[in-house]
DNA sequence: ATGAAAGCGCTAACAT
DNA sequence: ATGTTAGCGCTTTCAT
């Protein structure tokens, strides 16, 4: 009895046959007899044999697995990425290896300049405060695509949702719902660089103007208490109440809810709140909110496909994924 | 100019040095002479050098990775697990292959059955369906550690809290709040092999029988849907409410609070309510949650230490990992 | 302190 | 349909 862990040579020792027919079998071979595959198999099942995955990937010069790079895992949008991520990458035989940053632009440094490139077929990394120049002017060749909103013009295919059209589809279901008096907490400036702020001012625009500077907050971040004291301000500033609210993203919404109701302002009888990105929490919460709802699974499916065939973009920078308008009780209560 | 990639072969040349010294230079062995470590790291960087990983792991026979493996990576327990996860295992120098296996009883044969045996130095493994037995009769013999609570007796470490103590401490919690009437929302049926409802049962023994059959409920799931369908069964069924309510997980407290409030009743005032797992909606939810935290970072940190030193397990069934009681609006709004 | 050479376990020409 | 063999790029004795 050998104790060392059994390899390719003594399969093909105990059956009888070649390595090369060995590594046949096991990597589906079409042409191979029934009784040569048959004597193959039983001595794989008796040793249970399993290939060395290193010694293969050295081989065949590639690894077989993707790599993912987030902020941080335990934020649902990019815990919900990673599971279809996951998934696809199994549908083309291949495993997943998973980074966070934590937004670290060191670490974001280290991941465009060759971190993982000898260890992974490709990347896909949603940077967060690493500047779409320096990711243009990387030197590492590892595919790389980027899914998530601040990545334009980065050398290397963006996927993501239309976020004008988004933002203006959730604004206009506000307006849709006859509010009047519209307001939008966001994350930065309310510039017109902004996607999400350019759909929100642009949907008022279809219909007239609605929006007073003082319903219009920037949240130091994007977490929930963020938004909470966002909404904190609008309500305690002593002026009228906007009778609508978006929220660039649902953290804020909810901290905006939240504020809302310990206020006693009912949400949605006196304000409608809507957000976006369709957090799981959104489904559950009390109100549940209303919010704009990414394809994960298209963005997973298609960063896959982009880094199985690198180059045969179609468009370097924007694979468009389908968005919808989610309606619950926050606004529609 | 080269055109493929740097080999280590290459570096050598151009720094007019052997493979070895190359080799000593990159795993920081540390007699070299300054000048040709110089000469060696300016080779290095001149070429934009990255070891080839499979080469090194097949070379060293160590994969240099772990494998993460858990029902969903979506559901926040889970995402937060492998947020600690990547970082334990960086902190000794290696990387995170996550899997998923959605509960299924193939996927998670076929785990222990050895499909990633020669991919990783180890495994963590969060099964949901397979039996203890079955883990304990694997055959493949890639180190592995079990985290979470179905687990016992599987003849490989198991990392976990003192799930009846911690059952206990949160229902004493209610009791220490002055409510008289408790109720439970598990998931599975209400046996004694349950250690979160043993210590439930144990806290009432404590200081006396509170609880009525009635208010025992077994949820179908482990969802938020679930949370709120058994609780508006106890509601519906028009026998007087419990005043207090312990659910074995977070989100079916957040289930069962969503039901309490769309029926008026208040929480924590009427009803108060406590979970189980402390996941991260629970911090923002409202009302907040009152809850069981458990120290993840230690199951991840405890978890990759099991694996690096396989069979040096002090205790091979279970590593006690500490958990407190989170005090939130739920209870003590 | 550095060099030479033998693997690590598998794949893929090429041959038969 | 199956066998032979030369790598894949690195680490690691064993020398010096």
């Amino acid at each position: 009895m050998i104790t060392r862990k059994p390899r390719l040579e003594d399969v093909a020792q105990r059956a009888g046959v070649s390595m090369k027919t060995v590594s046949n079998v096991i990597n589906g071979y079409p042409h191979i007899s029934a009784k040569t595959l048959d004597r193959v198999q039983t001595a794989i099942d008796a040793l249970g044999y399993r290939p060395n995955l290193s010694a293969r990937n050295l081989a065949r010069g590639r690894a077989g697995m993707y790599a993912l790079i987030v902020p941080q895992l335990d934020r649902p949008y990019f815990a919900a990425l990673a599971r279809h991520v996951i998934d696809a990458a199994h549908e083309v035989g291949a495993v997943v290896l998973i980074e966070q940053t934590g937004g670290d632009l060191e670490a974001e440094r280290r991941v465009i300049s060759g971190e993982f490139s000898r260890r992974v077929d490709g990347m896909i990394f949603s940077p967060m405060t690493i500047g779409a120049e320096e990711i243009a002017n990387r030197s590492d060749a590892t595919p790389l695509v980027l899914p998530g909103e601040h990545v334009d013009q980065a050398g290397a295919p963006h996927l993501g949702i239309d976020n004008q059209a988004a933002a203006r589809l959730a604004t206009r279901h506000l307006i849709d719902l006859g509010r009047t008096r519209l307001g939008m907490i966001g994350v930065g400036r309310p510039r017109q660089s902004n996607p999400r702020y350019r759909g929100f001012r642009q949907a008022l625009t279809d219909v007239g103007p609605r929006a007073e500077p003082r319903w219009l907050r920037t949240a130091r971040g994007v977490s929930g208490a963020d938004g909470e004291a966002a909404m904190t301000k609008i309500i305690s500033d002593g002026n009228p109440l906007p009778d609508g609210i978006f929220c660039a993203t649902d953290w804020l919404a909810l901290g905006a809810i939240r504020a809302l109701l310990q206020n006693g302002i009912r949400v949605p009888e006196d304000v409608a709140v809507i957000g976006f990105d369709d957090i799981p929490y959104g489904a559950v919460s009390t109100p549940s909110l209303s919010t704009i709802a990414t394809n994960r699974g298209q963005i997973a499916q298609q960063a896959i496909r982009l880094l199985k065939a690198p180059g045969t973009e179609v468009d370097h920078d924007l694979a468009t994924i389908d968005f919808r308008l989610v309606i619950r009780e926050s606004t529609a209560g």
